[in-house]
DNA sequence: CCCGGGCCGTGACATCTGTCATGCCCGTAA
DNA sequence: TTACGGGCATGACAGATGTCACGGCCCGGG
């Protein structure tokens, strides 16, 4: 019998989720968590042997569950993720998870994945994989990452600074390299780009 | 026997709801479809008693789906959301949906809102309604909101100001009353606030 | 009728943002 | 060691953005 915990904020795809492996007979749901905090906490209790996280929680999201679960727990971790972009599956391999698996795939795949993963294999999206082979990675320095992090709720230049501890004019230059670099006109624009691409 | 058509462009919860409503013996699920566009051809081809549709879908979202559908086939439908703010539920009740349910309640909760729908009632989640009669309406005007939608995506005012043939000053001047409105000090915060609230 | 209020449109002005040239520090290759 | 390249930080400058005060339009109430 496999063990799982399933954490994903949407009530509505975590029940049906697990009404679906409960028919399965090789598997027991025997937690469901809405949040990342949450999950870390019940993992740590009961030890499943398999945690399939949402990516997009509150609190903690997925790659930060699996990061403190794998410091932890004997536990495996599948990621499930509406974002199925290269640079997120990089994060997440990145971070010890056994699976990545978007959410574009049917359900029944989640059974045929948690069996895998359960058994020592790992499962990556053969999609998603060929996109991270082929392969743009960011093309941004890290402190150009910090900025856009810092600026993504459309901060203005001088709470970015002060939160990065610069200069307002070395913001600024950073700002400025990544229009360049993504050849965007806005810092808007870059942000959303860079979200798009999972980079930040 | 209630025939369904589900519409969502995320495969895995489109498919877990199509597996779980399978298992209800009044219930048969006659269509799946990705896309707003599809759903719309399908549904006036099948003539199904209820369409249950996913809000954000590419093309068509579920709202237009629905004003389309009212026009044109005898079927009734009900609006799926993971964003449930008011101003989202008064957009969907305006375009003549039949039941709204936000992704945070529980995949049970479905196939009773279909029964209920299909039998010629409405549904709206209690909650959610509840918040819309408390009520915050937009503040905003309309050319105001005409404004935040150009400008969603991190436009420049020159862009905005020729999207909607204005002068780039009274953009300015627009912008310039939604931040005195929303309390916020950019462009991009009030964008995502406005989002946030479903007001665009 | 005339007035007031709300919304829209506009231009002048101050402030903020992005561009550019520059200097510093560090790791590496000649 | 020296020279070089890359990343980081900064300030001066030009252009875009937000603020403000104004005028026109329409509608409803004295």
């Amino acid at each position: 019998m496999i063990r799982v915990l399933l954490a994903d904020d949407e009530g509505m795809i975590r029940s049906a989720l697990a009404a679906l492996l409960r028919l399965e007979p090789d598997i027991e749901v025997v937690a469901e968590c809405a949040d990342g905090t949450e999950a870390v906490a019940v993992a740590q209790r009961l030890t499943p042997d398999v945690c399939v996280l949402d990516l997009e929680m509150p609190g903690l999201d997925g790659v930060q569950v699996t990061e403190r679960l794998n410091r932890t727990v004997a536990t495996r971790c599948v990621i499930v993720t509406r974002h199925a972009r290269p640079g997120v599956l990089r994060r997440a391999l990145a971070s010890g998870a056994a699976g990545f698996l978007p959410k574009s795939r049917s359900a029944d795949e989640v059974a045929a994945v948690i069996r895998r993963v359960a058994s020592g294999g790992r499962y990556v999206d053969p999609e998603v994989a060929a996109d991270a082979l082929s392969d743009e990675r960011p093309p941004l320095t890290d402190r150009e990452l910090d900025v856009l992090r810092a600026g993504r709720h459309g901060e203005t230049t001088g709470q970015i600074a002060r939160t990065l501890s610069l200069a307002p004019g070395t913001v600024r230059n950073h700002v400025s390299a990544v229009l360049g670099k993504l050849q965007v006109g806005t810092r808007q624009q870059a942000v959303l780009l860079a979200e798009e691409r999972g980079w930040i």
